[in-house]
DNA sequence: GTTATGATTTACT
DNA sequence: GTAAATCATAACG
């Protein structure tokens, strides 16, 4: 099984929609409170710094809540959205240009059973991380965990073990209508042969 | 100090 | 289809 941790120069990249692309089909994995959970990503959404009024950051706005964003690539960006539900998201770019993408779904390939007790028995197989909120759900992802590093031992990301099947298909960003004519940009993508998608 | 609001989810009618 | 839950952040006075 490959266990090799993705490099901070994958995030580093400059352009955020080819970082965005380029995680569907890697495994995220979580180790919070001594529990160890890996996600096959199904779907993400590219936050750009220019031209995207939906990103917090867009246009270099700094706010307390976006410094994280003006960070290198490599760590991750969470926080709290209509009071109830943490999102993550991973910094891309270099540092002072404050991009992100934000994980929207994934498939479960471990720890299953943790994230089916962090969910609640009721929760299908097919929901249990999908949706950005129960995605973090699944993983034990809180606020907390703002500004982890992403090559650390409690949020990373991995290769997948055999090249990816997945087809990947793009569309416009959910949950962004007051974004106006930015929210029309393709800057969700998805692997249209999962299931695993909101 | 106050107020408006959301990168959502769930349960209703 | 609509609405409620619920709170940190941001904008304003």
């Amino acid at each position: 099984m490959s266990t090799e941790k993705i490099s901070s120069s994958f995030y580093q990249q400059q352009n955020v929609l080819t970082v965005a692309r380029s995680l569907v089909g890697k495994i995220l994995c979580s180790q919070v409170d001594d529990h160890l959970c890996k996600v096959k990503i199904t779907e993400t959404e590219a936050y750009r710094s220019w031209g995207d009024k939906a990103c917090h950051a867009h246009q270099n706005r700094f706010t307390k809540r976006t410094a994280v964003m003006f960070e290198p690539g490599g760590i991750a960006y969470v926080y709290l959205c209509y009071g109830i539900h943490a999102l993550f998201n991973i910094v891309t770019n270099s540092e002072s240009v404050p991009e992100a993408v934000l994980i929207r779904s994934g498939e479960p390939v471990m720890g299953e059973s943790i994230m089916q007790d962090r969910r609640g028995a009721k929760i299908p197989r097919r929901r249990l991380s999908v949706g950005p909120g129960n995605l973090t759900q699944a993983l034990g992802i809180t606020t907390k965990h703002n500004r982890e590093a992403l090559n650390g031992d409690i949020i990373w990301l991995e290769e997948p073990d055999s090249p990816p099947l997945v087809s990947i298909a793009t569309s416009p960003r959910i949950g962004i209508d007051y974004a106006g004519a930015d929210a029309q940009l393709p800057f969700r993508f998805f692997d249209q042969n999962s299931a695993f998608v909101s």
